[in-house]
DNA sequence: TCAATCGTTACACTT
DNA sequence: AAGTGTCCACGATTGA
């Protein structure tokens, strides 16, 4: 037994945490993955059993045997726990350990905060610390100022000589892209992460681009179209989906958004992914050498909305406060709207005084369906409680028709009935609201009151119309999804017509469900966290037409969406690892 | 009343 | 095969 044992020493401490942070900091950059093998990765004997014929290698250290080699791990952590003075109950002694290690955190986070005037809170980086684990003790220490680039990690470690900082800044928490500008479809591959760009990206994007823009302009209406029930459920009986060429990694992250491009004769699937990604797929393009998944980074921070809205252009909204619009013809996505601070160099700027900061970002934003044109407007909602209608037609009559506080808390979807007057908005406030948009006004202070309301008791996660506005669609986390009829008629209290149980809880990786219906038919499509896993479609009345399974789906698809088409039907799915599914 | 923390969920990636 | 990272979604609980 070493004689330090008793010894308690904030240098000791510091070891331990500095071997971990060099060894895992260096892992979390993304910019540099290709290189620095890690001296620590020999810990693990690569998950062999016991007696295989394989060396172990630990801390620079062969051995012959698994035995042998887990015997000096064991015997290096002792050390390391007695160096702390923590004696020889590790589990316990480790807790105290993580505590001294915190409070370090914490007051280098104090001073941090001092000097720049961040919000500082101390993390533990490992989760999963525990018994013999203690050599991975490591703290790092977040910045978290979500609506600029502010976010940095800090990684705390004090060696012998004194005290040492790291600090990274990986290119995801870089704020906004080309702050208030146009980005090319060029720059907009440049700002993907080298891994997702090849030589052939920009030449396959521009290939792309002119396929679309050589597709006939699509039927442009929004109106809710009349197809008959059994047609619409013999075809969604035809719906296939076991054939493996229909899925494909189409973002690098969490999908947080789906769209599909609205041509009935080329099946374009895209994503909008947590890292700020676009992808958008040719689903029948796919060859030796390329998927047909064209990558794009317009935004940099989670791709909350997007929406197609002409065969040449799509709608892109973003937590990181700004909306883009992909003008395929120009080859460019087109900053149409952004939220901006109180400084006065954006004064100008439509969205300027918007932004609060702190825990404020885009919740949601929807187009405009009654406006048909090159520039769309939008329904915005934040994660403060504010709803905004953002009125783009005309350039030099932009305008931000209303901007008013529904709830204290977010704001999870707004939805406009087809009648132009009743808006519908769901959030964690539990409740489930509908308020007459002619009562806003577009700075009115006074409190306003919705029209009718329905207490859910958990948070809302969506409530939307249908097309053609007579039912009201929500998915809550009270497992449920519900459906009124005739809502919008109602002065009071609403009460749902029919109640489907649903399990909802994603949990914490998972993104969120939202059942959404189809752009002209009176039927929705919804994820499902049942086993196998399904993407499942209901009539407007809640019957289940189908569970769609199959060999394909082999993970929760989170955002669905129908494709607009009411001669064909498919079904887009995206899953919390950027997959894509086309259902069809 | 608010802040901080943790549990939950499922998947991908690494070793 | 086992371990680990995921980092503001939501709800519950605790502490200030």
């Amino acid at each position: 037994m070493p004689a330090t044992r008793n010894r308690r020493t904030r240098a000791a401490l510091a070891d331990v945490v500095e071997a971990a942070s060099n060894g895992r900091s260096q892992k979390r950059s993304k910019t540099d993955m290709n290189e620095h093998k890690e001296p620590e990765n020999m810990d693990d004997p690569a998950g062999d059993e016991p007696g295989t014929p394989q060396l172990y290698y630990f801390e620079g250290v062969e051995y012959d045997t698994y035995q042998e080699f887990v015997d000096a791990k064991r015997e290096r952590n002792q050390q390391k726990m007695f160096d702390l003075g923590l004696g020889e109950n590790s589990s316990l002694k480790l807790s105290s350990a993580l505590k001294i290690a915190k409070s370090a955190a914490t007051q280098r986070g104090l001073q941090r905060k001092k000097e720049k005037n961040a919000e500082p809170t101390a993390r533990r980086r490992s989760s999963r610390v525990s018994g013999d684990k203690a050599n991975l003790v490591a703290l790092d220490y977040y910045v978290p100022n979500w609506n600029t680039d502010n976010k940095s990690i800090v990684t705390v470690a004090e060696g012998e000589g004194g005290e040492e900082e790291k600090e990274e800044t990986p290119a995801f928490f870089k704020g906004r892209v080309n702050h208030g500008e146009d980005l090319t479809l060029e720059q907009a591959i440049e700002l993907n992460e080298p891994k997702w760009i090849t030589d052939e990206s920009l030449k396959l994007a521009q290939d792309f681009q002119k396929d679309i823009m050589s597709l006939e302009e699509t039927n442009k209406t929004r109106k809710a179209a009349s197809v008959s029930m059994t047609t619409v459920e013999k075809r969604i009986k035809d719906l296939s989906i076991d054939n493996e060429e229909w899925i494909a990694k189409v973002t690098p992250d969490r999908i947080y958004s789906v769209a599909c491009h609205p041509s009935e004769t080329k099946m374009i699937a895209g994503a909008g992914d947590k890292g700020g990604y676009v992808g958008l797929w040719d689903v029948d393009s796919r060859s030796e050498s390329n998927n047909g998944v064209h990558l794009f980074r317009p935004h940099s921070r989670p791709v909350c909305c997007m929406d197609w809205v002409s065969k040449d252009s799509m709608v892109s909204a973003s937590y990181d406060g700004t909306v883009r619009l992909l003008n395929v013809e120009k080859g460019t996505f087109q900053e149409i709207f952004a939220t901006y601070n109180g400084d006065s160099e954006y004064l100008e700027e439509l969205g300027y005084n918007l932004d609060e900061g702190y825990n404020y970002w885009t919740q949601f934003v929807a187009v405009d369906k009654r406006y048909q044109g090159s520039n769309p407007s939008i329904f915005m909602s934040t994660s403060a409680g504010t709803a905004m209608h953002i009125d783009l037609r005309v350039s030099d009559k932009q305008r931000i028709s209303f901007n008013v506080d529904l709830s204290a808390k977010k704001i999870n979807s707004l939805s406009l009935h087809p009648d132009g007057n009743i808006l519908a908005s769901g959030g964690l406030d539990n409740t489930v609201n509908l308020w007459d948009i002619r009562k806003f006004g577009s700075n009115s202070k006074k409190a306003l009151k919705p029209i009718a309301s329905y207490s859910v008791g958990r948070s809302v996660n969506s409530a939307f119309f249908s097309p053609d506005g007579t039912s009201l669609l929500t998915t809550t986390m009270m497992d449920k999804l519900e459906i009124f009829d005739n809502a919008h008629l109602k002065t009071s209290t609403i009460k749902p017509t029919k109640s489907i149980r649903h399990n909802n809880q994603t949990g914490r990786w998972l993104t969120t469900f939202m059942a959404v219906w189809h752009p002209k038919l009176d039927i929705f499509v919804s994820g499902s966290m049942n086993k196998p896993r399904c993407i499942e479609s209901f009539d407007s009345k809640g019957n289940c037409l189908r569970e769609i399974t199959g060999d394909a789906l082999g993970s929760v698809m989170s955002r669905c969406c129908y494709h607009p088409s009411t001669e064909k039907m498919a079904i887009v799915g995206g899953n919390s690892s950027g997959r894509v599914v086309v259902i069809r």
